[in-house]
DNA sequence: CGTTATGTTCGATG
DNA sequence: GCATCGAACATAAC
């Protein structure tokens, strides 16, 4: 479930439960989720170790270790960091053990995530073609809207583009284009300076609210205000919160959009 | 059995 | 070069 409201959950977790104390033991379950580095190779690095300043870019998620370097998470579908006590939670990948507990476990059950150790964060980002984390202060609304650019394809593609800002997914690309009336579909060459810094300024409330109330794209989203998208779009036969009208379903890029026809509009069509 | 699912990458195709 | 599409990764739920 991993978009930036729940990077930003894990990333508390990780704080919580993983900083500040030597890593007594890595537990590798499953080595496919490991970037470019084997079970004992990582256990070696980590075995004695402390991690430190925990930082979240868009979907990632960084700890600086006492050693120098980073580790490595990013979530895919699927994953999770869940801090327990007694049992293991199930679908662990990799559990860091502490002397006490609670220990820190890293759960991903389709295994689409992975985890790794890097040198410079920044130039991770950099080499991976990471956008601005859409959260990030220095982001201004008009940086926003040239990264968004002139191309035919639609604002929603755009939005999830992690190489124009990183944090948005298929839910929250959604709730922004809901919350700001757009439609999905709409190419972002139609977008004028109004509607981008419109996108902009929605992008930036949505993101803040999900992670001020602590809510996720799947989990924790009745803390979302009632008149939200996110609430209601995997309901089947759902209604729009705010006009109560049937939703529509649009597939773009391979992935489902779910969207309001009445409250949402296309700046091309005749104004109303 | 088929379809769908929060993500990303890669190759083929238009 | 740009954009889209399908497949791939791997697993579970409906």
């Amino acid at each position: 479930m991993p978009e930036l409201p729940d990077v930003a959950l894990f990333a508390r977790v990780l704080e919580r439960s993983g900083t500040g104390r030597p890593i007594a033991a890595v537990v590798v379950r499953d080595a496919r989720i490991l970037a470019d580095i084997t079970p004992d190779r990582l256990a070696a690095e980590l075995g004695g170790d402390r991690l430190e300043a925990v930082r979240r870019h868009g979907k990632h998620l960084f700890a600086a270790r006492a050693r120098g370097g980073f580790l490595r998470f990013h979530f895919g579908m699927t994953g999770t960091l869940e801090p327990f006590a007694e049992t293991e939670p199930s679908h662990a990948r990799l559990v860091l053990r502490f002397a006490t507990p609670p220990h820190l476990a890293y759960v991903d059950v389709r295994m689409l995530g992975e985890v790794g150790l890097v040198d410079d964060a920044d130039a991770w980002l950099r080499a991976h073609h990471i956008g601005p984390d859409a959260l990030d202060p220095a982001l201004t609304a008009e940086a926003f809207a040239a990264r968004l650019g002139r191309s035919r394809r639609s604002i929603k593609a755009a939005l999830v583009d992690q190489s124009v800002v990183a944090g948005l997914g298929n839910v929250y690309a959604d709730e922004v284009l809901f919350q700001a009336g757009l439609r999905p579909d709409v190419p972002v060459a139609a977008l004028d300076r109004g509607w981008r810094e419109r996108l902009f300024r929605t992008m930036r409330t949505v993101l803040e609210t999900a992670v001020r109330l602590g809510a996720a794209s799947e989990r924790f989203t009745e803390r979302l205000p009632e008149d939200w998208l996110t609430r209601v779009r995997g309901r089947r036969d759902a209604a729009c919160p705010r006009c109560g009208g049937p939703l529509a379903t649009l597939r773009i890029g391979g992935r489902t959009s779910r969207y309001c026809p009445r409250c949402q509009l296309d700046p091309r069509a005749a104004k109303g």
